[in-house]
DNA sequence: TTTTTATATTAGCATATGCTTATATAATAA
DNA sequence: TTATTATATAAGCATATGCTAATATAAAAA
């Protein structure tokens, strides 16, 4: 039984929003770990206000979604969205992002709240 | 053996070409077809200049190849391109086209070269 | 050759995008 | 309460985008 496919424009969106470097990297970043702002910021090189700009593109299109933790906003990947699965193809041929969150752990710059 | 993926700005920018209607619609029909520029111009409903504009960015991409054939200007998809596996993966999500070539050809609209 | 046909290109314009700077908000800490 | 911290929002600006209208090009037909 095959899921209902979205309309073209639905996707052509989807992909509109992924067609930029910071937010595919974040989409990528959240895809496997929650990132709070902070190390959007530190791993992207960004200032704070543009990636929190993008980052509410992403969440207004429903494809992140946000959990507040004591003093951090955690993102994540919304595997629910209507185009979740194609952005998890879409995800298989980016390079891997893990290896930025790992420095980052070393440099002991990662949150976590758990 | 796993291909060398594509740089993650590169991967954006083709996501950004898709991220259009008009484009990806293109593209979603040449996967499978040869389409020439007036076809386009009947299914998508648009002005003979601005699918002559979308086509050229497609095509300085590399993602569509043209191929002149008598009066026309065929276009097709590029399989060669670095890319071409992930817009493979991206068109399985979009609804199916086909359904318009064939209204176009009951028309009479096809243009037949071969 | 001239004319026609299919397509490409250019200029101009309105709107969209992404950034910076400055400020606001909301939760926590003191 | 006030101060601090993390994040969000707003305004302003430079650049990008996608369209239309007009014109150019290039192959085929007359």
């Amino acid at each position: 039984m095959e899921k209902i496919k979205p309309e073209i424009k639905d996707t052509a969106s989807v992909l509109k929003l992924l067609g930029d470097n910071t937010r595919l990297s974040i989409v990528s970043l959240v895809q496997n770990h929650e990132c709070c702002v902070c190390e959007f910021v530190e791993l992207l090189d960004m200032s704070q206000s543009s990636v929190s700009q993008h980052l509410r593109k992403l969440r207004d299109a429903g494809l992140v979604k946000e959990q507040r933790k004591g003093h951090w906003i955690f993102y994540s990947f919304n595997r629910e969205h209507p185009s979740a699965g194609m952005v998890e193809d879409i995800l298989r041929h980016v390079p891997d992002q893990n290896e930025k969150l790992q420095q980052l752990e070393r440099d002991g710059l990662r949150i976590n709240c758990d």
